[in-house]
RNA sequence: GCCCCAGUAGCUCAGUGGAUAGAGCACCGGCCUCCGGAGCCGGGAGCGCAGGUUCGAGUCCUGCCUGGGGCGCCA
């Protein structure tokens, strides 16, 4: 379905282009309109032109009456657009009368292949909440390319080899006696990894055989990989729980840990080699792209094998960009990974391309993110100062809407359990992911969880009372094939609103911005209480306005819980 | 020292070079005998500082201030 701003962008870039060749109509939001066209008043300046006279020739010469009802020149030229209603009741009938609500457009999958990496949690470590926004973000990412049309691959890149397993291997070795081993968990495994690196500090016969015990595992010794396999194991365990609770998509067979890349390393640097890009230097062998420097206004080298011969990060990125670009067919590779990563990914970009690993065609995207921070401004911690744990911080969230429910006194049928996990997960993800994602965020249990302003608990809450009043109403849900009629000025303004939903996920997708999702479906959700507070439904003065506002609230009621959905958050029917 | 990001109302946040900078919370004042008070309507209060570009700057450029991060063998 075309919705109404790129209907008009065609049109208006059309009649623009008539004055000048791929003039910009600069179509936005308008607070005077529905939309309003900026584009005449930089295009008059350059053509020497009265800016009014533009947009005046403009407007004659741009036939908008099957959308717009009203096309006025105001201000100093400003091209002001109201929809019209019978283009505002069409596209109300599409949307409603499919299942995806208007959204996306073309075949699934046939914008392309997307690979989206995100979450990378580290085996023998329990995620924290440093890993909450990659999840989260991430997850909604994939859900809206997918959602667009795009052929998504996940990827959850694991830390699952390197010198750390040297310690971990040995430090078990050091504590397994027979079954032991067996009875390992995570939660175990946290406090084992603190040990096993106390020990490598401490104690340097410790450090040389953990050493030489990854030099084993690189090897592929028998024992030591079966050793490894135990972490690996138990962590994979570990990371379903958390995703499961989360409600992240991301299953054991997205896991393509760095252990995947291993075998690829050798030739990748012969490869670079035989480029002429590699450079030895101090021992290490490293690539200098140009343009990045070390304080000393030095190149900057990213490191590809280190003067012990083992490999570092940027080896395991590089095999992963050709692995994704030549294997896995990727038009487009998205790293949804934290800010301070910046300087590491442009480095790995600029030293693929000049490879020739990352073909022009193929784009690859460093969405970044900010810090979780405490209502003391610094990084999210427990009171005793330590990291958060994520199951932890899940437990609270459910245990928190348990009380926000009780408290309330809302009666809830389908068991407080199940609702307060939507609702206590769901405010946790909608508050990570309605801030503008560059920024960090402070992390309020009370804000996130309060049913009144910009939180999952309004939205979920907005959805379930719309679907009351069809229970109310003894209906299952409206009539899409009735005509929708606009007699009010607030009817009109929701309709506005709803048929803004398939643009406000375009945007959501082209800047990688789920806060902008969010934005709209808050207004959306204020809109339709204005709407609400003066339209009666079931109340209705008359059939047809009963049918068309039920219709409205239906659409709505749809919207919230598809664009909730697009989040990777549930919105109950009840609560 | 160099580079990157951020600085908007008392607080938490929106704001794709366009008209009078918007929400929510808190505060103040009205309204609703009605579909679950997510109430509804209205009010006060703000772009870190100084220049510059532009018909027009919160947005772009330069400098400065404050905070966070990065800057060779952890990942």
């Amino acid at each position: 379905m075309r919705d109404a701003k790129s209907i008009l962008y065609e049109r208006l870039s059309v009649a623009f282009s008539e004055v000048s060749l791929g003039a910009d109509p600069v179509l936005r939001p308008s607070a005077h309109a529905d939309f309003q066209v900026n584009g005449a008043l930089a295009l008059a300046k350059s053509l020497g032109r009265n800016p009014r006279e533009l947009a005046e020739s403009i407007v004659a010469g741009c036939d908008l009456t099957d959308v717009c009802e009203a096309v006025e020149v105001s201000g100093p030229g400003f091209i002001n657009l109201r929809l019209s209603e019978s283009f505002l009741v069409s596209q109300a009938l599409q949307m409603a009368s499919d299942s995806g609500l208007g959204v996306g457009g073309g075949q699934e999958g046939s914008r392309g292949r997307v690979v989206v990496d995100y979450s990378a949690p580290n085996v023998a470590k329990e995620m924290h909440v440093g890993h909450l926004r990659s999840s989260v973000i991430g997850d909604a990412l994939c859900r809206l390319l997918e959602r667009e049309g795009y052929d998504v691959i996940r990827e959850n890149h694991v830390g699952d080899w390197g010198t750390p397993f040297g310690m971990l291997i040995e430090h078990l070795v050091d504590v397994a006696d027979g079954g032991a081993v067996e009875e390992l968990t995570v939660s175990d495994l946290d406090a084992f990894y603190r040990e096993a690196r106390t020990c490598f500090d401490s104690d340097e016969e410790f450090a040389e055989r953990s050493r030489r015990r990854v030099v084993k595992l690189q090897s592929g010794d028998r024992e030591t990989l079966d050793l490894w396999r135990l972490l690996v194991a138990e962590s994979m365990r570990h990371f379903e729980e958390v995703y499961s609770r989360l409600g992240v998509l991301l299953t054991p067979e997205d896991v393509v840990g760095e252990s995947y890349y291993n075998s690829m390393l050798d030739s990748l640097v012969e490869d670079l080699d035989d480029l002429g890009m590699l450079v030895e230097d101090d021992g290490a062998k490293c690539v200098f792209p140009p343009g990045f420097t070390n304080r000393d206004g030095e190149p900057l080298p990213l490191i590809i094998q280190k003067s012990d011969g083992g490999y570092g990060y940027a080896a395991t990125d590089l095999a992963a960009i050709r692995d994704r670009v030549d294997d896995k067919g990727a038009k487009r590779i998205v790293y949804v990974v934290g800010a301070p990563q910046a300087q590491h990914f442009a480095m790995c970009f600029a030293v693929a391309r000049a490879a020739g690993w990352l073909p022009d065609d193929v784009e690859a995207v460093h969405v970044e993110f900010g810090n979780v921070l405490g209502s003391d401004r610094k990084m999210f911690k427990t009171r005793s100062g330590e990291t958060v744990k994520l199951i932890d911080l899940l437990d609270e969230a459910v245990e928190r809407a348990v009380s926000a429910i009780s408290e309330r006194g809302d009666s809830v049928s389908s068991g407080i359990e199940s609702v307060a996990r939507m609702l206590g997960i769901g405010a946790v993800k909608y508050a990570d992911l309605s801030t503008e994602r560059t920024r960090d965020y402070m992390f309020d249990w009370e804000r996130m969880l309060a049913f009144e302003g910009n939180t999952g608990p309004y939205l979920q809450y907005a959805h379930a009372r719309i679907r009351s009043i069809f229970r109310k109403g003894g209906v299952e849900g409206a009539d899409v094939t009735i005509v929708p009629v606009i007699r009010d000025e607030r009817e009109r303004a929701l309709l506005v609103a709803l048929v803004g939903f398939g643009a406000a996920v375009s945007e959501a997708v082209a800047t990688y911005s789920p806060s902008k999702l969010c934005a709209y479906l808050f207004d959306l959700a204020t809109t339709f209480t204005s709407f609400y507070e003066g339209c009666p439904v079931l109340n209705a003065p008359d059939a047809e306005s009963r049918g068309s506002r039920m219709l409205y609230c239906e659409m709505t009621a749809r919207v919230l819980a598809d664009g909730l959905g697009l989040l990777g958050i549930e919105a109950p029917e009840q609560m």
